[in-house]
DNA sequence: ATCATGCTTAGCCATAAAGCTAAGTATCAC
DNA sequence: GTGATACTTAGCTTTATGGCTAAGCATGAT
């Protein structure tokens, strides 16, 4: 398949790792910096800035340098895109997962 | 960080590649055997056998053999998962967002 | 000026992902 | 039973991902 919905590819992926879950999870309490982010984790800094760099390139957070600190922040409409998408087609299956399919489905299976 | 939600971490993975995310798309206008599943994206059946066995493993589509073709059709509450999880974080996100720490935001700036 | 703190960069390693070809198995049509 | 059709399996290659260590740079406190 080509190259479609970049935007969507990088959401989907930064969010099927459990760390940056976890991360996005902690930033919705509020702002952090990169230590505090790290600290749950039990993962090593240059590992955590990895995370938070897929985070950033999916537009799902921002970062801000202040004094030796990196403040990040979630970025407010960003998942809408994803949501979006998994709303409509969680509804065109549901549409057609009525009782005829059903029917259609058993019969064909003798 | 620990191996929490592996489902959520698989169905955001599955859903992280365009070309998954075009079957899936395909699978919500009715079944399809493989095939016919592959045709509209140029790559080899065995490529596409194993985007299958992914979207499989994350339970978001079902395939069951008929003759020699296997059909696949989507499994209806897979995604809702998914979209709680986003609907949850993005609520939280917002919630956060109103004037008042976009003003914090901006005196931390000076 | 010095030192601790907090991030940052570079680079390595192991595993997984996404594609392919080639060769196999199973079913249907004749 | 032979041949075409529709997967299926095995195995290869390239690139990406997720973790690390070691060493560097910038800022705040003394």
């Amino acid at each position: 398949m080509a190259k479609h919905d970049p935007d969507l590819s990088l959401i989907f992926q930064a969010l099927s790792d459990p760390t940056r879950r976890a991360m996005v999870l902690r930033l919705s309490a509020g702002p952090a910096a990169v230590t505090e982010l790290a600290e749950p984790s039990g993962l090593r800094l240059p590992t955590i800035l990895r995370h938070l760099s897929v985070l950033e390139a999916a537009g799902l957070i921002e970062t801000r340098k202040s004094g030796r600190s990196r403040i990040c922040r979630p970025v407010p409409g960003a998942m809408a895109q994803a949501e979006d998408w998994l709303a409509r087609v969680r509804a065109d299956w549901e549409a057609r997962t009525d009782r005829l399919e059903a029917l259609l489905s058993t019969m064909e299976d003798e």
